[in-house]
DNA sequence: TTGGAAAGTCAACAACACTGACATAAAATC
DNA sequence: GATTTTATGTCAGTGTTGTTGACTTTCCAA
């Protein structure tokens, strides 16, 4: 149940101590902090007739230009019938341009119109603003350490495409 | 594009060196990692007639007990219409109570009932599991530097009510 | 040519947020 | 003591985002 007590592990590595308490702190962290992570972008939003749902898609457009519906779904975790409600308006209003496929017809790939681009780069400033500004708070060593605890705590499948973004741009 | 290299401020301290592309990993990061972070107690509440503000309200009120439905408002930042459908279906079910307060009439105080308690550590049992994991994974430094990153992260009203919880548990 | 995958559509519904209006009780203030 | 403010609760309506389920169209591939 509760492991309050330190404990080494005998073949040498420095074991964490890691109370119930101090695993609800990092529980309330990512809460509020989530919270603030989205805070920006939720302003820019609430005027134009957009929502989360129509940033991220947004931000995965923009990461992966090209890329088809299937793939964008199994990122983003919801039912076609979800992301085509947002995608149809995102069409409609000339910020998602949807072309069908080359080798595969079936297939339509999605890439930002230059008004799309426009919004992806306020939103994204907004949101990069905001991480800078942590980032320099924290501390160099702390930006790594976030993001091995934040890459841990994902499921593996959403790890692989949280990977796979990582590596189509780093080489 | 060019990352990587660290610079070393003239004063002595080490500046960060924050390329876009490392900004984006990071906003990814939290992306994903929310979604991991929500995915037990979501499957557990799925059963059972609640969503994710009934989690939130049963972790605060646990965290905090005899809370006011005022401070649970500020701390969730929803409106009280909103969280008072919430509470209202608690206590129906018989997992919050609701105690007129004693110094002042018109506040009402929050506790979890055994009920409510039964199901808090259920959730915060899966919660804690998954960031047990994590913090297991990437090492004990990783986990000072995502709890730094995290707090510089927050709107600075809802820094002030996590730390005020981290405060009552802390001493 | 037929089966199945990819994409899109329509309808219904639920969770959870919002606004606005209003009610009640009690505390605070004038 | 009368008035105002605060804390809470409630009703009605709306919007975003998610869900199922059923169905169609397109088109690749066995």
């Amino acid at each position: 149940m509760n492991d309050t007590r330190p404990s080494a592990a005998p073949g040498g590595e420095a074991l964490l101590f890691l109370t119930d308490e101090q695993l609800r702190k990092g529980i309330e962290a990512m809460f509020f902090a989530y919270r603030g992570f989205t805070a920006d972008p939720d302003r820019i939003l609430e005027d134009k007739a957009y929502g989360r749902a129509h940033h991220r898609a947004i931000h995965f457009i923009s990461r992966s230009p090209g890329t088809t519906v299937n793939n964008l779904l199994s990122i983003l975790g919801v039912t076609k019938q979800s992301l085509n409600r947002v995608l149809r308006t995102l069409i409609e209003d000339g910020l998602v341009e949807s072309r069908v496929g080359t080798r595969d017809k079936r297939e339509r790939h999605l890439v930002l119109t230059e008004v799309g681009e426009a919004l992806e780069r306020e939103l994204s400033d907004a949101q990069r603003t905001r991480m800078r500004a942590a980032y320099r708070e924290a501390g160099p060593e702390a930006v790594q350490g976030f993001r091995a605890v934040l890459e841990a705590m994902m499921d593996p499948e959403l790890r692989r495409h949280f990977n796979q973004l990582k590596e189509a741009q780093d080489g």
